[in-house]
RNA sequence: GUGCCUAUAGCUUAAUGGUAAAGCUCCGCUCUGUGGCAGCGGCAAUACGGGUUCAAUUCCCGUUAGGCACC
């Protein structure tokens, strides 16, 4: 069970600012919610991750389920005792696993593509595989990359494990598609997104939380048609919004307006996989309450902090040489207590201390970064 | 001290009497419902001095350095 409740609509764009109070507390919304896929923020405890401001967490199905098995989490008695941590929690369905995994992995790409105009010789068409994952009227056959063994993840499938996970938010399992697919491919899985969005309802004997998911890639008709059927779907408490947004910031806020201004504005609208800094203050004027994003996360194992003045490589070996914290501005531990110079030390020496350092900084500063924005919100200055 | 062996990019190794190749490192770039992953591009070398030859990194001599054996 959620309760959501919009404090204040801005006046100059769709953003809003909200609570969303959970079995586990309250997020105020707009929030990032980083990702833990195995029920863990790589590199941080869980009283870190909560000394970064961050307010809630998501965890992924299918990551969870080949390891270490949604029973095992179960038996702690849920993900968030499983992982000691007191906040609110999501787990994501598996549903972009169908797509990480499948054209993703088979065509190198993310579902964010630069693509070049004319590399339409890529396209996916109506009635096209990936190699290793195989998408039926039914669900997904996948193979573990841990150890070669079938698996099958359905809707059924997906709530059932995400009952077991026992995070306060779930959401409905469905096909992400890649993003150079045709129309009609797109069209096509969108029935079968759909089909499998009401299987999950039926589905679903728990009281958490479930949000549908709206897909559609680029097409204004198509993303049109999915929003209309999931807000008009009474099981969902909330609204998922996956898929390709296009191939520029201006094209994900077209994307963005065809859809949100269709959904139950009294309903959380989570944008599934978005949140670069320079997407952040354009998704929420676009009318998003949470997305999850993994820049901050795994870009700091990489050795990239993210400062006011822009991102750092702390793997560059300029940095031996300064001896000031990542940002000035920045009132975190790594920035209050720890040099320029020695976290560039650790990234050269992979030391994993490094990585804890950065996914400090890195969580602390975009949620830093959103929490002004509320402030924005609130004095009405966008 | 004597004999033998070796010397190619920062490191580890290829190859050839006729354009010197790769891995790692280094430098730059990419990587949005997470791979502590991966990909792309770049810098960069025949120890030194002679000789043979149209042509030597390659064959020969010397120097230097390193390794091994013997005294």
């Amino acid at each position: 069970m959620i309760d959501f409740s919009i404090l204040k609509r801005s006046k100059k764009s769709r953003a809003r600012l909200g609570v969303l109070k959970t079995p586990h507390g309250e997020v105020e919304t707009p929030s990032l919610v980083p990702v833990a896929t195995l029920a863990a923020v790589k590199a941080l405890r869980s009283d870190e991750i909560a000394a970064t401001k961050t307010q809630m967490l998501i965890s992924n199905t299918y990551h969870l389920h080949l390891m270490p098995g949604e029973g095992v989490v179960k038996n702690a008695g849920g993900v968030n005792k499983f992982m000691n941590w007191q906040k609110p929690t999501m787990t994501d369905s598996g549903g972009f696993q169908v797509f990480s995994l499948g054209f993703g992995h088979d065509l190198g790409v993310g579902k964010i593509l630069k693509m070049f105009p004319g590399k339409v010789d890529r396209a996916i068409e109506k009635g096209s595989q990936p190699k290793h994952v195989k998408i039926t009227r039914e669900g997904v056959h996948f193979r573990s990359p841990l150890d070669g063994r079938e698996l099958f993840l359905g809707p059924r499938e997906s709530i059932v494990i995400q009952e077991k996970l026992g995070a306060d938010i779930i959401f409905a399992f469905d096909e992400c598609t890649p993003p150079m697919v045709t129309h009609e491919y797109t069209k096509k899985s969108l029935d079968l997104t759909n089909a499998w969005a009401k299987q999950c309802i039926t589905a679903k004997k728990s009281k958490q939380a479930l949000f549908g998911i709206v897909q559609g890639s680029r097409f204004k008709d198509l993303r049109v048609a999915s929003a209309k059927f999931i807000n008009s779907q009474s099981g969902f408490d909330g609204f998922g919004i996956g898929g390709d947004l296009g191939e520029s910031k201006t094209g994900s806020q077209e994307i963005l307006g065809w859809v949100l201004p269709l959904l139950d504005e009294r309903k959380p609208r989570h944008l599934l996989g978005i949140g670069k800094l320079e997407d952040i203050e354009l998704i929420i004027k676009s009318g998003v309450d949470t997305f999850d994003c993994t820049v901050p996360t795994h870009y700091a194992r990489r050795g990239i902090a993210f400062t006011s003045k822009g991102a750092l490589d702390l793997g560059k070996a300029k940095f031996l040489k300064d001896s000031g914290p990542l940002d000035k501005t920045c009132e975190c531990i790594t920035c209050t207590q720890y040099r320029r110079d020695y976290i560039s030390h650790l990234v050269r020496a992979k030391e994993i201390t490094g990585a804890s350092l950065l996914t400090f900084h890195n969580l602390f500063f975009f949620n830093t970064y959103v929490e002004r924005i509320r402030e924005k919100i609130k004095h009405g200055l966008i």
